[in-house]
This record gives structure tokens, sequence and C-alpha cells, in this order.
DNA sequence: CTGAAAGCGCTAACAT
DNA sequence: ATGTTAGCGCTTTCAG
């Protein structure tokens, strides 16, 4: 059979009894509360680590008839990607609610530091244990989530990460892995000419991170091939609308073409409305109605997917991970990047739980 | 803010004072215990209806202090996708150790609904709350299945459905779905002549609703292409590799393949020495390291996988529920069918977890 | 057949 | 600065 041995979880008990102090004094070093001489914290501390203990994260939510809260705050324009991402979040939340656990989800306006700032200084610990953010890289988002943690909010990025921020940790795809995968299809699809790059904004990290990837393949793998841009269509659809016109204004022939961020409605329509013989080839980001029509019409080539349901999954791990030791090193789960063409679009589509 | 209304979840306290019993009481029938009137029982159940009660697992194995614990019958030959299944669930169980669910995996001989009942017969509901068996849908395993059910121990059916049988939910991919999709890429592959067809056994469920569903988009998108087959390779490397010698033995300019099975290996290497005029195109199922170097290679075309780390997610997930209540119907979530040619595997080796 | 009471691991008043 | 104690929601002896 397959029967192992019990180790027997270390409680509160266990570590009251060996570091010679009662279960309130335990409790005290365990939630950083105050009241305990640095000393005696030393040998509670010394107790924890001996008998290996780790909280039990749920009855400590029963104690204190409580529930773990996560507080998504998203970033909302016209941006498909972002509505997927809160819709996850909403019906995660379904599921877990009788656990114990509730999520809320904040609206942001996007692209703006201090306003994302302004919403972190709201939350309260007493009213939420962890943040959840997609932030830009500026420095209102760094003092924001520094000030945040401090309150004794964790704090932790998603979809684009804020690096040397007090952020506990970032929940997202390998961005720059992403910029490298969409060089190396447009590289092999286009063999000369130019490949346009529009992004939402560079200020972001996952969009500074994939044009980083991007350049790096196509400059030691198809040197021939120039890059136009990158421009900035801030993940709007008119914009990004805009954009590729101003592209193709200046290059009649672009080969390729590698959307960066979001937008993808406005690039779709852009792109319909040229004569086959001027379109290029294109990979874009996130699967949406727009992508997923661009790929069945065949104007777009390639769609990059970040999964935005596992991204969900995986940040509300971390938050528990965090509520159980504040000072528990994180790491995340890793997200698998998608990649779908038209051939492989089904295999997404019949996929559970997304809707609209 | 997003402060929503806190409806305040019932309790066992609330369900015996609305039925004016004690709490003993509403445990028993709770937990479908003997020693209740019936009519009492009836005035608790009419409680829990109105009250929406729903017991809090976590409590609940918190009071017994007993591990939440799901045995994973799983069906060990030479195949790596059950390998991968095993190391999913043993990667999975460290992580929820901690958060009193146990993990046990048994390995049982495959092909073989006596040896599985065996196995079920000795799940005692004292160490196991919940079996996941990979069965195959014969009699056998059907009355194992109904045993250990009555027994007290629920069972959910993994890959391959056993339907009709006290199973409480099968989680896996739509595998006519799969067939499905393997005979509309083949459709488009080939323009002529025949496709063989490879299975482990007609007798799994889901190697049968494959098939079923392969002939059903041939037959009706595809008209002029011919079967060949299904022959069996028991899943297995070497015979996999002789049935694909007597299939290229018996149609020598065979135009494409469908494993609908395991044995990738082997019939990876059967291929390999053919002259490229005589290559059929191929699809197989599962990422392995078979199929992964078949991709790359250019020996197949396209694999099929069923994300065996959420297939045991999921399975865990509904032990979950069945455990909160035994008598709650199921929704599985539904498990995405993964297509992957040789452009798109770079997502699919970029995802975490995954190893050996 | 049914109820009272103790306890699971953790927390929070309330003492000392 | 530290300890005592009464629960959180559920289960489980042990009485009645």
């Amino acid at each position: 059979m397959a029967d192992d041995d019990l180790p027997k979880r270390a409680t509160v008990h266990d570590v009251a009894r060996a570091a010679g102090v009662s279960l309130a004094t335990v409790d005290r070093v365990l939630n950083g509360r105050p009241g305990v001489r640095p000393e005696t914290a030393e040998r509670v501390a010394a107790a924890i680590g001996t008998l290996d203990f780790r909280r039990d994260l749920s009855a400590s939510l029963l104690a204190r008839s409580r529930d773990l809260t996560v507080t998504f705050l998203i970033p909302r324009g016209h941006n498909a990607f972002m509505e997927r991402l809160a819709d996850a979040v909403r019906r995660q939340g379904r599921g877990l609610a009788r656990a114990r656990v509730r999520l809320d989800v904040v609206d942001v306006p996007p692209f703006d530091g201090r306003a994302l700032a302004d919403a972190l200084d709201a939350l309260q610990p007493r009213d939420c244990d962890c943040a959840v953010v997609v932030a830009p890289d500026d420095r209102w988002a760094h003092a924001g989530i520094e000030r945040t943690s401090r309150r004794g909010v964790a704090v932790v990025t998603l979809v684009s990460d804020v690096p040397g921020s007090a952020r506990r940790a970032f929940v997202g795809i390998d961005n720059v892995a992403a910029g490298r995968t969409a060089a190396s299809l447009l590289g092999r699809f286009c063999h000369e000419g130019a490949i346009g790059l529009i992004a939402g904004s560079q200020a972001l990290q996952d969009h500074a991170e994939r044009i980083a990837g991007f350049r790096e393949v196509l400059a030691a793998e198809f040197p021939t091939i120039a890059i136009a841009g990158p421009l900035e269509g801030r993940d709007d659809d008119r914009l990004t609308g805009d954009r590729l016109a101003e592209l193709l204004d200046r290059y009649p022939r672009l080969a390729g073409l590698y959307s960066v961020g979001a937008g993808t409605a406005g690039l779709v329509a852009g792109l319909a409305v040229l004569p086959d013989a001027r379109r290029p080839r294109v990979v874009v980001h996130e699967l949406t109605d727009a992508s997923r029509g661009g790929l069945r019409t065949g104007l777009v080539d390639v769609v990059l997917d970040q999964h935005p349901d596992r991204e969900v999954a995986a940040a509300i791990g971390v938050a528990r991970a965090l509520a159980g030791d504040p000072n528990a090193r994180i790491r995340p789960e890793p997200i698998e990047l998608g990649v779908y063409l038209r051939d492989n679009l089904a295999g997404a589509e019949s996929a559970g739980g997304e809707r609209e």
C-alpha cells in the first residue's frame, strides 16, 4: 500500500512548551505583536525553527472568525484582457467563498501610478490581507506599494512586475520569453523588410520586457530584418488603430507586426481594410474575441496568451502562503505562455470557465 | 471600494436551534450516522435546507484531527503518461500537506479490472475519503467501484470514465472531442488513402470515445479517406511498434496515423526508420519525451495533451466537495485539450512544475 | 434515541 | 511582559 509515516505537525502548544512560555506569548511573536521581550521572542523563534512549526491557516481564520481577503486592483479602460482578468477573479471568488477566502475587485484608472497608489493607500490591514496589483513601473506605484506593505498589507504584482519595489512576489508569464517567441515566429514568417512594433506603453514592465526579448532574438537570428517602432497605443482600440495607420504610412511594405499590448480590436479592424498584398504577418497578445476573430479570418497569425485564470489562481496561492507566514520566501508557480495558431484554437475554446 | 454584504454563513448551532435539537443530533444526520428518529432527521434536513447550511470542511477536519485523504490508483506499466500523472500527484501532495490534505498513490497493474477492484477493496473509510481511479470499463471495475462506494469511500474516475458505475464524477478531457480534433487535422493533412489507428485497448472508455469521435468526423467530412484498424498496442512501446510494422506491411502507402493511446516511444522509433516518402502524417496523445522528440524531428505532426496536472487538481477539488457534502452533485471543472504542433511546443515546455 | 461537554489549533480579551 | 481563559465551527465520547 502507500501509507506513509505521519510526522505529527507541531502546534502552538508544542512551541509554547518548548520555549517555556504561554500560548499568548507564542501568538504575539507569531503575529509580530508588541509586548514581548526580545530575548523571549528569540526563544520562541528558536522553538519554531527547531520544531518546524507552521501555523494552520484554517484554524487561524476560524479563531478570528475572519475570511482571508485578497483585493485585486485592476486597471480598467476598454481593455478586453483586463475584463477577462476581472472575470476570472469573480468566478474563482464564488468558489472560494465557502472556504473562508474573499476576493474583492477594485477598478483603477490605467497607466496611472498615482491613482493606483491612492487605491492602495485606502486598503487597511483590518479588511485586506493581500493586495494584488497590475501596476505601471513608476515612482508613485513604488511608493504606494512601499507604504501599503509597511501598513501590514502584503502586495503582489500581477501580469507586470514592479522590480525593486516592496512587492512580495510577481505572478505572471516570462515576458522576455514571450517577446523572444514572437520574434522567433515572425523572423521565420518574414524573410526581409521591417517588422512593426506597437506597445501599450513602455512604462509597463511587461511591455518593456517583451520588446527587449523581441529585439534580442531578432538581432541574433534575423539580422536582416529591421524593427519599426515601437509606437505606443496605450492599450486602447482607437489609438492602436491610429498607430497602425501611421506605421503603414511610413512603411507601406511592412512585412510583420508584433502587437505587444492590447487594443487588438482596433488593430484587427485596421488590418481588415488592407489589400491582401500589403497584409503583414501578425502576432498579438491575449485570446479575446478580437484576436480569435483575427486568427479565424487569417488577419492574425499567432496569439500569445497568458492564461489569466491561472494567474489569478497563482496569486491566491501566494496570498495564502503569505497569510500563513508573512516572512515566507515565495516561489509562485510559473505561468505557461499559451501559443495559439488558427489550427489549435479549438483546444483553447473548449476550455471551461472562460466566458464573454 | 468593493465591500460587499457578508451573509453570515449558517453554522451547526443555527441548524440545531432551528430544528429544536442538539448539536450532536445535527452532526448525526449530517454524517448519516444511525440513532436518529426519521422524523427528527427530517426536521434537521429541513433546517439545513432553509438555512442553506454547508459544513465548514476545515473546521470538520480540525475537530477530527484528521487529514482529507485522497488515494490515486494509477495503472503502472511502462507508460510515460501515467508516470506524469503520478508525478503530478506527488508534487501537489507536497504543497497540500500543510492544508490537511493527504494524497496517496497506489500502483495497480494496467488493463486489469480485477486487480483494480482488489486495490479498491483494500481502501477503508477510516483512512481514505476518496479514491481516484484510472480504470478499464469492465465488470470487475464496476463491481469494485460499487462496493467501495457502499463502504463509504467516494470514487472518482480520472482520464477514462466508467459510465453507469457508482463513481461520483469523471475528471478528464472530452475524449470524443479529442478524436474529432485528430480527424479534423489528419483529414486536412491527408488528401487520400488510408489513416491507420492504433489504440491501447478498446476496453478503455477513453480510447473507445476517441475512436468514435475520429470515425464520426472522418465519415462526415473526409469520406474518401479510409480507416485501417484499430489495432491494439496495449499502451506498450514494443507492442505498439509491432502494430505499426503490421500496419505498414498491409498498407505500404499509409497516409496518416492516429495513435489513440500510449506506446509513443515505440511508435516514433518505428517511424524513424521509414524512408521519407513513406512517412505518414502522425497525431499522437500526451506530451512526453518521446512525443516532444517526434515533434521536433518532424516524425510527429501534432500532439494532443490532457494536462495531467490540471486533472489532478480538478480531482482533488471534487474530493473536497464530496467531503463537504457526500450528496452534492458535482460538476468537475472541464479539462482543456492541449493541441501542440512543433511551432507552439515552446509554450508547453516553459510550463512550470513538470519534471523528469 | 438524544443531549452536554470537552477538545482540535489558533486567537483575543482579560487578568496578573 | 506574560499568562489564563473562552471561544471559532465541528466532532465525539459519555451520560441520560
